[in-house]
DNA sequence: CCTACCGATCGGTAGG
DNA sequence: CCTACCGATCGGTAGG
């Protein structure tokens, strides 16, 4: 299943403790920081939560492919779901301040938009398996058990201030219902976790543009199109002004 | 492979038929015909499947939420795959078809991609449970299981051929990579059933409705535009126009 | 972190 | 469809 070295190293260790030498004697086969392994213990978990699912996936999987007995993973944790909350509070917690960077960048909110839509498509090709595990098991919990584990701060929150900015500053069509449109947004995002696999044919950069571009062109008021074509080469407008002529 | 339960009835018959006498004695507690329980069954499993995911949940959840004991489901099925694979069947079949007939409607590749959108969003909010294990459960499966499962057809194809025929119309924007737009298209539309409630506030009409336009003004060309404006009033093309006028 | 272990539950089956 | 059952595995724990 996994090539690692041979599990079982604690009766050498007993012996040179009792001996009084150093126990570093196996070196390959020591034990690692708590940290250290506390951390591949979090990696592991998201990567197999990732090709199993998080009900099918045992502790035993877990403990296999980090080097350990499956009761040793209760020197770290104090449940299985304990593993998971840890996953999902991590993924929210960083994926929520990259939004909220992205939301910060100077321009107009079409301009913001448009970062934030960047960062989130890279923020979920570059951690495709966690980002999966959240979204699978995010949904698993009641609305309270959700606002508990990961406080009030939502990331359809992030995005429908933004879309007020926009609809303020004229550049969203009216008739838009923010809320939805944020929610709609937001699932057309996350979905890409469904299909994307990496890939040089098609990098993630692709993606990022043909989304920004079929979002924006689908959200915004002439008005809006026009200012943002006007400012960069690279735009979405630009884009569009550079296909018509060709 | 999945065209019902297998049909051996055997017990209960070959006894009623021996004895003659109706066997409707207990009333309340008799056997139901098999493909009635049958359905039961598959109906049951959406439910629980889709309130707590496959992996979670057992036999024992189903038999018990149609009463009866968990061994006996195996009258019904060869295994507990075996029963999420039927589903899986059922609802590709019949969401490809709902698709095609979409698709083939009159009118331009505009028209047909409104109401394959429409289709799709309405089949969604309708069969929540089913789509979702749907959804949920494709994934996990390796391309050639899914091949060997659902055949050929997929929803992308579809959607990707009606986006040709958009292309050739010249009512799609020329810069479009088809593929990744069938793909984002798909994901966009898929993601309802990740957030979407039954609700008499939103119903699922006005998310039809929402993505239609977003969809429609973010891939279509200004003659593509104008031609859907010129003919229908409830079009999206026609809302910008409103809205832009006001 | 390992040893050694437990109760509960799981999918599944033989036979009627 | 029920009775009666099984081997395997699961999450988890006491104690070091």
């Amino acid at each position: 299943m996994h090539a690692g070295p041979a599990k079982n190293f604690q009766t050498v260790k007993s012996v040179a403790r009792r001996g009084g030498a150093p126990r570093e004697i196996k070196g390959a086969n020591d034990r690692k920081p708590r940290e250290e392994r506390w951390e591949e213990l979090l990696s592991a978990a998201a990567d197999i939560f990732y090709e199993k699912g998080y009900d099918a996936t045992s502790l035993q999987d877990i403990a296999d492919r980090v080097g350990i007995l499956k009761g040793s993973i209760y020197y770290y944790i104090k449940s299985k779901a304990d593993l998971r909350d840890h996953l999902l509070v991590d993924v929210h917690h960083s994926g929520i301040d990259m939004m909220r960077r992205c939301a910060s960048v100077e321009g107009s909110a079409l301009e913001k938009l448009e970062s934030m839509i960047r960062g989130h498509v890279d923020y979920i090709c570059r951690n495709l398996a966690k980002t999966a595990v959240y979204l699978q098991e995010l949904k698993k919990l009641t609305p309270d058990e959700r606002a508990a584990m990961l406080g009030p701060n939502t990331y359809r929150n992030v995005i429908l201030d933004v879309l007020r900015l926009g609809r303020d500053e004229g550049l969203l069509l009216p008739e838009l219902d923010l809320k939805l449109t944020a929610q709609v947004m937001l699932g057309s995002l996350n979905s890409i976790y469904q299909w994307y696999q990496p890939s040089v044919a098609r990098p993630c950069a692709a993606i990022a543009d043909h989304l920004v571009g079929v979002l924006l062109r689908g959200h915004a008021t002439e008005q809006g199109l026009r200012a943002l074509s006007r400012k960069a080469a690279t735009s979405v407008a630009g884009d569009r002004k550079r296909a018509t002529r060709a």
